[in-house]
DNA sequence: GATTATAATAAGAACCATTCTAATTTCCCG
DNA sequence: CGGGAAATTAGAATGGTTCTTATTATAATC
């Protein structure tokens, strides 16, 4: 019922993004996304980021997600119907779920390929949103070091 | 807690598809995908099918659908969190959803293009599946037609 | 700087697609 | 036909997400 006493901008980071205002708890997501790669869920991030700020609610980090989503500042991303994951890479680009290991790698079309070029679809289509997702395993070497 | 007498074996339907044995459910729940072509939901189905089977249960539709997935004889697809879809063309494809109408489509590749090609994936991955949703909308005149 | 309006947050209840459980029925195979 | 395995049914349970309501923080205005 009581609210941290959250005075937002101590960090370094702007007031704004892509005309959404940048309280403490969606700087606190951001920031928890930029850093990890593992495309984390809504719980994951919760668990997170209550480190710093314990009083979060889950409903706020649903909040902050869906803001920072619609925002374009991140991308969610979906597994059949697993819990939705987080993506900070706003790059076109898929998803290769490893069922070995259980980890998310992005993965990058080869380039000056663009997915719109190659499927088969009608003149003046407009695309909103492409969503990629593969499922398989990686040879053991791989790592999809860059 | 009573099963109808379902005399499995009066259609023209293989008693069994892919190693699965088609029961009277599973061929009901079947016959309807491959007549429809809106990408079904569970429920779409269950209300479909108990117009010829009146005690057929929810579950017995998520478990013949499921049992029909798992022996590659449907496809499921998702947009996003939305309830799962089903659909029974096995070819690689995409899935178009449009926004005005809600209406979706299957998207094929341009002639010779397979999607594994153009990503950039490391050598020996195995891909065991791919989904490809796009979400926007069609030119008016558009319509798929094929 | 104080006041009011608007937006964001917190906590928990509600939602709903899906899965699970237990009992019953059907199918397969001798 | 009889026994065991598989499938079906109905309803309860699950779990990620959304909703509701009250509270708190921020922005706009005085």
């Amino acid at each position: 019922m009581k609210a941290d006493a959250t005075s937002t901008h101590e960090s370094g980071m702007p007031e704004e993004i892509n005309g959404l205002r940048m309280t403490r708890q969606r700087q606190e997501v951001y920031r928890f996304l930029m850093g990890e790669r593992t495309h984390p869920t809504a719980n994951e991030v919760f668990m997170r980021i209550k480190e710093t700020l314990p009083n979060v609610s889950l409903a706020t980090v649903y909040n902050c997600l869906e803001a920072l989503v619609q925002h374009k500042i991140v991308r969610q991303v979906n597994f059949d119907r697993e819990p939705s994951r987080y993506c900070p890479n706003l790059d076109e680009h898929g998803h290769f779920h490893d069922e070995t290991t259980g980890k998310i790698h992005d993965v990058k079309f080869k380039p000056g390929i663009h997915l719109a070029d190659v499927l088969d679809l009608p003149p003046n289509t407009v695309i909103n949103d492409i969503e990629i997702t593969l499922r398989g395993q990686l040879a053991c070497a791989s790592d999809f070091s860059r």
